[in-house]
DNA sequence: ATAAGAGCTTGAATCATATCGAGGGCTTTC
DNA sequence: GAAAGCCCTCGATATGATTCAAGCTCTTAT
């Protein structure tokens, strides 16, 4: 059983280890997360935090997928993130959240006592300068985002976020041509600002054009890096 | 001349000493900070960083305003953010810009350079606690904006701009009723991811609709803050 | 086996915003 | 005081994305 096995390691063995909060930490900062760590546990579909609620924990996803989002009173809802393995989540020095964070697949955490973290934070420099890092990584990602909400049309949003799950996926620094999709039609199209019919339609055309490959509803691989990078829209110079 | 008068002065005379990345410093920090700043000016119009470039600074908006954009390759343009007076700009840990950032006014930074100043931000704690604090706002204020841009409509997002505004310029914590514009239409279409046509229309119906009322081209007073807050769209619960 | 539900696709009609085109009111310049 | 340029407004038309509606393919339940 995987839970088994992830509740039973300890932070030297932990797969997030040089990825997350703790990425900078020397042996001794460890072990003192590692006596105030644990572990939780959410089911696909579940809530993990809820906007307005008060902030109990925060935490490293380790493994899973979860996204940041907001819904409008009117049901409308933008994803603004999505949470893959050593992401943080949560925000020390704040004690209500102000998105809801969702698992779209089952999701295991390791979990601080927002209390506890945050006197961890005040104490430990290479904890507080690897999150002014990650949280500098993340307002980038954030604004890059912005341009495709902002600007690009529909199948240049679609391309983007094929392109974006590609790179993520590969575990060196190149780009994965065969992937599953980590979302369903209606979760891209949430983070894509999107309907879902709009989104399955981009599919469909860009399948159409042979720039992707669809083995299932999840499965796609990628014949020409380049053509999709290129219907991605250019914003890089 | 107010630039020989900010020229001259020391930090504990600076208008943004409590809201800027120094705002937690003690008297010998300050000191340390005063030492190796220097002031620096841009007139409207004039770009402060191009995206790509080397970053040779970073710094404190001391008085006027600014925008973080990008631009495509078809002239397509997002802009990430505004930068407010004790707004910050640039980002230890890197050495090239990703975003192009603007003067829309004349601007005058507080800058330090970059080797300098990441040297401060490791050995200051109070200094990469407000870095970090700062950063984690800007990412929330990021993370509504997706909202807007993904989700609101052009009414929406225009009332929801017009808050913003109010919120911002007023001195306390109440909303301004009345205020000039920061932006021209062009620089808010670009802010909002819309055309200046949509903008200047939008603008006509509020006004049509005395939600809000248009002084001169750039000045506006709201004679009914909730009215207008109902038009923005609502997302908080 | 059959039914029910979730997730996805597709077509047709509609709508919001973009695009194209024109012109008005300023300010600056010569 | 004419000319040029910037910023803004507005009408007509075009278009990309949404909305509405239907049906398809799995999986799960009965």
């Amino acid at each position: 059983m995987i839970q088994a096995l992830i509740l039973d390691r300890n932070c030297s063995q932990c797969p997030i280890r040089h990825r997350a909060v703790c990425a900078t930490c020397d042996d001794e900062e460890i072990l003192a997360l590692d006596k105030i760590k644990f572990y939780r546990t959410f089911e696909a579909g579940q809530p993990i935090m809820w906007s307005g609620d008060r902030m109990e924990f925060v935490g490293s996803v380790v493994s899973g997928t979860a996204t940041i989002e907001r819904l409008m009173e009117d049901g409308r809802k933008q994803t603004m993130g999505l949470l893959l393995p050593s992401d943080f989540i949560g925000r020390p020095g704040r004690n209500t959240a102000v998105f809801d964070v969702t698992a779209v697949t089952d999701v295991t955490l390791c979990c601080f006592r927002r209390e506890s973290f945050e006197k961890m934070v005040a104490e430990t420099p290479h904890i507080s300068q690897r999150m002014l890092e990650m949280a500098l990584d993340e307002l980038d990602a954030a604004r890059d985002w912005m341009l495709l909400l902002g600007r690009k049309t529909a199948r240049e949003k679609i391309a983007t976020f094929l392109m974006m799950v590609a790179r993520r996926t590969s575990i060196d620094d190149t780009v994965a041509t065969r992937f599953e999709l980590p979302l369903t039609r209606e979760a891209m199209a949430d983070f894509l600002g999107l309907t879902i019919e709009t989104v399955s339609r981009n599919f469909s055309a860009l399948r159409k054009d042979k720039l992707i490959v669809l083995e299932d509803k999840r499965g796609v691989s990628i014949p020409d890096i380049d053509a999709l990078q290129a219907e991605a829209g250019s914003d890089a110079p």
